[in-house]
DNA sequence: AGGTTTAACTTGACCACC
DNA sequence: TGGTGGTCAAGTTAAACC
């Protein structure tokens, strides 16, 4: 149900789509390119604001808001934001006359415009240089809401917001995965605010689905949050965070009855008695179950807080929900993001490039974790019957710390039904290894989207591939022997080392272990300030291969005989989705308006050409897209319905531009995202402000390098040759660019065509 | 018809508890 | 110290009332 309060705040829903789409023609006649863009970059409730008649007062309040906002020079931007309903600053009372406090949730947006600016010497960047990382503050170390444009305050300011040395600026550095506000901490999950926080437990288990007055896209802001109810909620599921980690009633029962308890007897440090886990009643719980890699470390396991069901040393604490592995346990603060001193924003010292206090959950690091419960799954089949669960949780911890960068933290994650089919399976040797491979395990688990081809192994992929491939006997043979010889050792390694999962499954950069040379991993790993940065990246790039549902450009794509209008229409979609990705890079929101326009002018054709190059088809000849069913392609051929007098040229240099990216990053989306960020920010000449042609140059080269490392982590050596081969073929796309803007010249019907793609080209 | 009051609801912040 | 739910204040709209 979608709130009567919020409904009336919004503007319609045809004028948000209208604004959103920039389909207004009277915007974009009468200021062409520049006020298309700026539609595209303001946000939603600057484009509302700025098209729509306000109708209520809290909109009123934010009008004003957004207009002294704007007219304010663009690094001085602050968006002072009050709760709905309470009186708007006045635009005449300035800090000056009144001093403001600071709210809670935004503790330092009123900090001098001097603070706010990047500053070099901040701790991560020293920290990043030290470790010769792309990384920064003000570019990629912080989540992709948070840090951005208004918010980065709160993370910059060292010896205010960002000083990690005091606690208070620890908690100020957080921000809210789902808004963007200041988060609290991790609540189901995921860093939120609080009120994200009890968004989500109001309304994560309503049997109810909300529904979006807008176009099911809306973007969620520390303002825009309260506007659509359905839209904020998908987003707490999309970061991650789990309903199953909201109490029950039952829970919330015993919970009651503990405390209960807990006064009346004061019981509050007596050990619960153990469960146990096979117990059927223990299923209708929900909360997760972690199986703890050690019994050392249940003795060191805090009480559980819901009172009295602690499983013990090998299960604890209680107990959950049916999907498979849960990575993170509510309870297990080790899990944490953000421990005192190495939470997100706060500086890289003693995070180096094997860090085993790596305390990122980064989402190559979730993918790798996955990989590693399935080949531990494996592993214990393959082994045939360890007769313990102690055994088994050795084995866990054993293979835990063969992951150079510990991404489990000395706890596997799992429900105790998988728990449970997991020990069944053990004790039942029939099943083959093969069986769990193929299955991508917990219906939590979603493939990464950038995961590498096939023979670009992450640090763990060598492992399930690895057992993929064990299907001949004498390979399976030989994996059962070093498995057992790895198990065997395990209560060893426990106490004095650290195995090399490597040695059982192969190394993380695909190689065989006899090619394994010390310091190789280590060389090689992405740390934790890159692994951030590139699911900065990860989460920026998120929408664009979302399917199109409906609108002209859909249209446009299901034609069986497309027009250059058509094509032009199709290009609006991935040039508006381009817009939206750089609104979600920190580098990007750090430039000024003009900054911002600037880098998407210029970079716009050459990104298209850097994504039609991944959508390529050559045994089709066309282009395909997962926005639309794959029958829709494009073909190549298109080219010849184009301005003759360039076109042949330009499919030329298209096809140049082909072979000229290998094709392993072509077929690498993370590498090719972050190639046309490389590409978005090498057009720093037609931008005006030092200051922003600064911050470009920095983030070109950051990207740069991070390409690289990125690579670097998946080709160890090897990927030198991509850094040979790359400045050819940005040198390609510079041309083709160049030679783009007449090739829909004369074969356009204006008036069918988004205007976006028009202003990019001469049509006329 | 227009203004005021009231009920119902959502949101955000703070707090106690473990 | 951090994550959870409970609670309350503050805000809104729609309905009821005058």
């Amino acid at each position: 149900m979608t709130s009567p309060r919020a409904s009336a705040e919004k503007p319609s829903a045809e004028s948000v789509d209208n604004a959103a789409s920039g389909s207004s023609s009277a915007r974009v006649d009468s200021s062409g390119l520049v006020n298309e863009i700026r539609c595209l970059v303001a946000s939603k409730e600057e484009m509302e604001l700025d098209k729509v008649a306000v109708t209520s007062r809290q909109y009123k309040m934010q009008f004003a808001r957004v207009m002294e906002t704007l007219n304010e020079p663009p690094e001085e931007k602050v968006i002072k934001e009050e709760r709905p309903g309470l009186l708007p600053v006045s635009p005449s009372s300035s800090e000056d006359d009144e001093p403001q406090m600071n709210t809670p949730e935004d503790p330092v947006i009123h900090s001098p415009p001097s603070l706010r600016a990047p500053v070099l010497g901040s701790p991560t960047s020293i920290a990043a240089a030290l470790h010769n990382s792309p990384l920064n503050q003000g570019g990629y170390g912080q989540s992709p809401t948070g840090c951005d444009g208004e918010n980065r305050t709160s993370c910059e300011s060292p010896g205010s917001a960002g000083d990690a040395t005091d606690p208070e600026g620890r908690r100020r550095q957080k921000t809210c995965r789902v808004c963007g506000d200041h988060a609290t901490g991790y609540n189901f999950n995921v860093i939120t605010c609080e009120s994200c926080k009890a968004f989500f437990r109001r309304n994560a288990l309503r049997p109810k689905e909300f529904k979006c007055p807008y176009s099911e896209d809306c973007d969620i802001n520390s303002v825009s949050r309260r506007f659509c109810q359905k839209c904020r909620l998908r987003k707490c599921f999309s970061v991650g965070m789990k309903k199953e980690w909201i109490l029950n009633e039952e829970q919330l029962r015993r919970r009651c009855v503990c405390r209960k308890n807990s006064r009346l007897n004061n019981m509050a440090n007596q050990q619960r008695p153990l469960q146990n886990p096979h117990d059927p009643s223990m299923k209708n719980i929900s909360s997760p179950v972690s199986v703890l890699t050690s019994p050392q470390m249940s003795l060191h396991s805090p009480p559980s807080r819901h009172g009295g069901l602690s499983m013990g040393p090998i299960v604890s604490p209680p107990s959950v929900t049916t999907s498979a592995f849960s990575l993170l346990s509510p309870t297990d603060s080790s899990n944490s993001d953000s421990p005192p001193g190495q939470n997100r924003c706060g500086p890289l010292g003693g995070i180096g490039h094997h860090s085993s206090t790596d305390s990122y959950d980064s989402a190559l690091l979730l993918q790798q974790r996955l990989q590693l419960a399935q080949a531990r799954q494996a592993a214990v089949q393959s082994m045939g019957s360890p007769q313990s669960m102690l055994q088994l949780s050795q084995a866990a911890a054993a293979a835990n710390r063969g992951v150079t960068v510990d991404p489990l933290r000395g706890r596997v994650m799992m429900s105790i039904d998988e728990y449970q089919s997991l020990m069944q399976m053990a004790q039942s040797s029939n099943l083959s290894p093969m069986g769990l491979n193929g299955d991508q395990g917990s219906p939590d688990y979603k493939p990464n989207v950038f995961s590498p081809p096939m023979n670009m192994t992450s640090p763990l992929n060598g492992g399930s591939n690895g057992l993929a491939e064990l299907g001949a006997g004498h390979i399976k043979h030989e994996f059962d022997e070093r498995l057992k010889n790895y198990l065997d050792g395990a209560i060893n390694d426990e106490l004095n080392g650290s195995p090399d999962l490597a040695a059982v499954f192969g190394n993380g950069n695909g190689k065989k272990d006899d090619d394994i040379h010390p310091g190789d991993k280590l060389s090689f790993q992405l740390n934790t300030a890159e692994l951030r940065a590139l699911d900065n990246v990860r989460e920026a790039f998120s929408g664009m291969n979302e399917t199109l549902d409906s609108g002209k450009q859909r249209e446009s794509f299901m034609k069986n005989n497309k027009t250059p209008t058509d094509i032009m229409n199709i290009m609006d979609i991935t040039m508006r989705r381009l817009v939206k990705m750089s609104k979600k890079l920190p580098a990007f929101n750090e430039l000024s308006n003009e900054g911002k326009f600037a880098l998407l002018k210029g970079g716009m054709v050459e990104m298209l050409t850097v994504r039609g190059v991944t959508r390529y088809d050559a045994s089709s000849n066309s282009w395909k897209t997962p926005v639309v069913p794959d029958q829709y392609n494009v073909p190549v051929s298109m080219f010849d319905q184009l301005n003759m007098d360039c076109r042949d040229e330009q499919k030329h240099r298209f096809m140049q531009f082909v072979s000229a990216l290998h094709e392993d990053l072509r077929k690498n989306e993370l590498a090719i995202s972050l190639i046309m960020l490389i590409v978005l920010f090498s057009h720093r000449d037609n931008v005006n402000s030092p200051n922003d042609r600064i911050l470009i140059d920095k983030h070109h080269r950051d990207y740069s390098a991070l390409l690289f490392r990125y690579l670097e982590s998946l080709y160890g050596e090897d990927a030198r040759k991509f850094q040979e081969i790359l400045p050819r073929a940005l040198e390609l796309l510079h041309v083709i660019s160049d030679h783009s803007i007449t090739l829909f010249m004369g074969t356009v019907k204006t008036e069918e065509a988004e205007p976006l793609p028009r202003e990019f080209f001469k049509t006329d």
